[in-house]
Formats: C-alpha cells, structure tokens, sequence
RNA sequence: GGCGCCAUAGCCAAGUGGUAAGGCACAGCUCUGCAAAAGCUCUACUCCCCAGUUCAAAUCUGGGUGGCGCCU
C-alpha cells in the first residue's frame, strides 16, 4: 500500500483546506479526518467544521459520526479509520485532523478488545471517589493490575478511571511509547507557523465563530441534551458558552476564555506532535495553499521513493 | 483647599515587626482507551520613592509621588 499521508498542525493553521487540495491533486476521493469533536453532528460552527462547499466533492471519512451525547474513543477512531483503509487499499490516504492521540492509536494500534458497558464501572469509581477520595480509587486499580498502576499518573484521576474500565471489562492497556510498532507506513506534515502567528489565527478564528453563531449552536444543543459533564460538552467553545448559559460568567468573558484555552490547547498540541516518529514539519506562513500542497506532496514523493530503495 | 482610604509580579490578590501565600496569564512538559480531555513543572533576591526607628521593616514613623472616595 502506499504510505498514509497525514496532514496535522495547532487549531486554526488550515489543514482542512490543504487535506481536500491533496485529495483532489491526488484523484483519491476521500479523506479522513482525525479529530476528536468533529465527530459529533451538530457541532458545527464551535469545531470549524468543513462545510460542504469547502469538501469539493471530496468525501469526509469520520465527521459526524455520533451525537453528542454517545460515547466515542480513541480506539473507536483506531477501528473506523482502519476499516477505510483496509476497504481502499489503492488509495493514497489522506488523514487531517488536530487529535494526536487519534494518530498514534489508528498508527500504532491499541489492543483490541471490548470497551462496552463501561458507563456503569465508572459511575461507580465517581462514586468511589466522592466517598472515599482517589486513594480508593487507586486501590482498586492496584488490586486490578500491579504494572498499570507502578505506571499510571497517579494525581491522574480520570486516568486511573478509564483504566480500570478498561482492565475489568477484559480489556488491557497497552505499552509505553517506545515499544510501538507500525501499523502502516506513514509520513505526517506538521503544518505550522511562529507563536505570535498562531496566536492572532486563533483569535480571528475565535471572533468569526462567534459572528457565525456559536452562541446559538450551543444554546440549542445544551437544551436538547442538559448535561455539561458530557464529553462532547467539555469541548473548548462549548464549555464556556454552558458557563456563560448557567450565568457563571459573561458572555465576553466566555469569549475571552474560549481564545485562552485554545492558545492552551495548540500548545498542547505542538508538544504532543513533536514527539512523534516519521513527522516533517512545514512552515505555512505567508504561503499560499497550493504553495503548501505542492511543498508537502514533493516531499511525499520524495519519502515514497526513499522507500522504494 | 479640607478629610479619609489605597499603592505587593503582566493582571487579581494574601500578608500589619521575623526574612514575600494563592489564583490567572506567560513559559516548559506528560500522555496508546472520554485527548478540544486530564495531569505535572516554572514565574517578585523583593513589596511606589526617600529618610528614620529596630538585632530584624512589605509591615512602624516622617516626607515625597501617584490613584480613589467624600466634603467645601
């Protein structure tokens, strides 16, 4: 098969639009997207979801897929994203996406098993943990697996819950880093630009959602489905409209946290894209978008044909 | 002009004689199962300025400067 090509980069640098421009340049009809919140129908405006003009007839692989309130991990992507591929093996595929965790899961795997019925074992260590406080918790971890808990980020909380989910419902959590393998051959881009360029992208971003009508898309989808300790609803954007909704704070309050935690969260990112294998990084700055399509498929070309050898 | 209050990091802020809390931002980082999540680390040789009291002052005293409130 031909190596995957990944387009990754901080919120806001403009992947989606290089992705559809590579598919297009490519003639494969397909793309896949690797983010963790446009995954959910009617998440619209808050994810900068791609819209239908933007595709350009270019199929979207792994975009609404579940409604906001149903469950979806890493090792859901991991199994859908691996499906698409196993059904195309000519294709050259093209994954875009900001979810870093979704790459190296689809990249790398997760070991497979069942992670059903898992809601109630963790309203349980819920709780477990308002009664008891975490050292219960991590107790029953312990009890659960001896390594996983040697390893486990113990103030972690969240952590220790999905990986006792995980290990009581058959499940087992895989290794470190270091021991991965490679699913596929791959290259991913890393589109990125200076600090100070990310940061101004992020805050035009942030205003034109909110001329786009985030307000409302969250007022609507808060009153459908009432609960703020949804995952989807701890999307950043949605968070702090439901703070603002519940009258904990302002509505320019809400806005002024929204361009702060997604600065957060692009930092985030970076540190988390570099130290991934097989990455090259491409500054996008001043550049034109064919410019950057051009600039990644000749250096996809040219890791194809190192390959070859 | 008179009276009162205040001045601590980029911002908010505790400390009122014993050697500068905390929060936010900024910066760095961890992460193979909710990842736009969750967690970790770092940030004032110094408290508006000057002088004094004291073994010891951000803390007390005097003066200066700046801000706020009230009164005439």
């Amino acid at each position: 098969m031909k190596p995957i090509l990944g387009i990754l980069g901080a919120t806001g640098v403009g992947k989606s639009a290089v992705a559809v421009q590579i598919a297009l340049t490519l003639g494969c009809p397909y793309v896949i997207s690797a983010d963790s919140m446009q995954i959910y129908k009617g998440m619209d405006v808050g994810t900068a979801k791609v819209t239908a003009d933007e595709m350009q007839g270019i199929e979207h692989h792994l975009i609404d897929v579940v409604n906001p309130d149903q469950p979806f991990s890493a090792f859901d992507f991991a199994q859908q994203a691996g499906k698409i591929i196993a059904d195309n093996p000519s294709n050259v595929n093209v994954i875009v996406g900001g979810t870093g965790l979704y790459f190296d899961s689809l990249l790398h795997g997760l070991d497979f098993s069942s992670n059903d019925q898992t809601a109630k074992i963790r309203q349980d260590m819920q709780n477990l943990l308002a009664e008891s406080g975490a050292d219960a918790v991590l107790d029953v971890l312990k009890g659960l697996d001896e390594d996983v808990y040697d390893q486990i980020d113990k103030n972690n909380v969240k952590r220790v819950i999905r990986a006792i989910e995980i290990l009581s419902t058959g499940g087992k959590i895989s290794g470190k880093t270091s021991q991965r393998k490679d699913l596929y051959p791959h290259v991913l881009f890393v589109l990125h630009r200076t600090r100070e360029q990310t940061y101004q992208k992020i805050n035009e971003r942030v205003d034109k959602m909110v001329q786009n009508g985030l307000l409302q898309e969250v007022a609507a989808l808060y009153s459908k489905y009432k609960d703020d300790q949804l995952q989807s609803f701890k999307a950043i954007g949605y968070k702090e409209v439901i703070d603002h909704l519940n009258g904990k704070i302002t509505f320019e309050e809400a806005v002024e946290q929204i361009k702060v935690n997604t600065r957060h969260y692009a930092k985030r990112q970076s540190t988390y894209f570099k130290r991934m294998q097989n990455t090259i990084w491409v500054d996008v700055e001043g550049k034109s978008i064919q410019e950057v399509v051009t600039e990644v498929l000749q250096l996809y070309n040219q890791f194809c044909s190192n390959l070859a050898n």
